[in-house]
DNA sequence: TGTTAGATTGAACAAATGTTCAAAATAAGA
DNA sequence: TCTTATTTTGAACATTTGTTCAATCTAACA
């Protein structure tokens, strides 16, 4: 789909300094403002005002609202599933697997990248939203599946014992329990009345995601 | 919010059988529609398309989009909270508590409302919706937490041993695993390759979260 | 430094959307 | 049957929204 490069034919620019810093605003922008209130929530102009640019510009780089969000899914993914992989290589490596070590290599890089900038905050929410809405469904087996494979195939040689399907179900309910963990720690701290250390939390979820995929 | 009716004014009538059955297939529509496309994705025109009215008796009987949307939420909210607050009363009065016999009230009277209905189905997918969009926190709070709430409280007391924050954390993972299981069967089905009996699923589902609650 | 591909800007446009409204149709109650 | 409160209908309206575009500006490269 990209424009293939003529051997020879127009010269060619490498984007500009300024370029790359103002597509980078304007994924941010989006990011930001599809997090908050959704895909058709979101406005161009929202997204324009956030990144401070006129509305222009936000066509210029995203080339459409709907590629835009595309572009803004994209943009993370792959830090994402190579932390996960590295994660997971590294595990091998170690020695002997383990049920926690295996749920650990996926879950714990996102609240890391989550950690350290706020954008992959944001980012979490919108993984949350497009896993509940089935219009994104090609989206996500793009971007999350291949990775999701490779942890799902690592849990089945784990458990011989379990069938494929009860390994696939506790894969998924697993995952929702990390995004809700993601995305849902105000309405925790709500619910038991105070606010639990977020390592403490991840250290349960991952607890919890074992002994229920155990049985 | 809602009018009070003066003691002596004008007269006023009941609602007719065929505006019951219109208001009724509004929101059949409504809910449809804003399960399939979320609250910004839907337009009126899609839902007065869907219910085979023009456009004017979607407002006449929703009160404007949002009003629209809480209807939808809450016309079924009553029934599913008296489901599972019936069922963990039969619970309570057949003797000893067990963890999977409070999970299991909680979560199978969704399930057989979803059985029995279509429009359940396009329910459930609207829940979702709502709870990982903090937009709807409101609604949540008004239509689902007060229910939540008890069950909270059972688990409390069912398990001593552990920290209100852990068995607040692990409520919230159930919840979101239960409604995982409710709207993503295909994709579950895709990962495993085969289709699981939905039973069979359910069941699962209860012992894994009675697994991970434990620790 | 001069040339020019690419980036920026904001006005303009057509389509879509939520809402309003007045007229017509319907049925509940006297 | 007659009256009239409700309900139904669809046209009309003001906004909002995604997108386009031509003019202007910027900086990469020769």
């Amino acid at each position: 789909m990209t424009a293939v490069q003529p051997q020879e034919s127009k010269r060619q620019r490498a984007p500009s300094k300024r370029s790359l810093a103002t597509r980078e605003r304007v994924l941010d922008a989006a990011e930001a403002v599809f997090a908050l209130r959704g895909f058709e929530g979101a406005t161009i102009r929202d997204i324009a005002a956030e990144a401070g640019v006129p509305v222009g510009t936000i066509h210029h780089h995203g080339g459409g609202k709907e590629a835009l969000f595309h572009q803004t899914i994209a943009r993370r993914a792959e830090t994402l599933s190579r932390a996960r992989l590295s994660a997971i290589q590294r595990v091998r490596a170690e020695g002997p697997m383990t049920l926690e070590a295996v749920l650990a290599a996926f879950i714990r890089p996102f609240f890391e990248l989550t950690d350290q900038d706020g954008g992959w905050r944001h980012y979490a929410r919108l993984v949350a939203f497009v896993s509940v809405d089935d219009r994104w469904r090609a989206l996500s087996a793009k971007f999350f599946d291949p990775t999701a494979e490779v942890f799902f195939a690592e849990l089945l040689a784990l458990l011989p014992r379990a069938s494929r399907p009860q390994i696939a179900e506790s894969f998924v309910f697993s995952v929702s329990a990390m995004l809700a963990l993601l995305t849902s720690r105000e309405r925790i701290g709500v619910l038991s009345g105070e606010d639990a250390a977020q390592e403490d939390q991840i250290d349960h979820l991952i607890r919890f995601c074992a002994a229920g995929l155990r049985g």
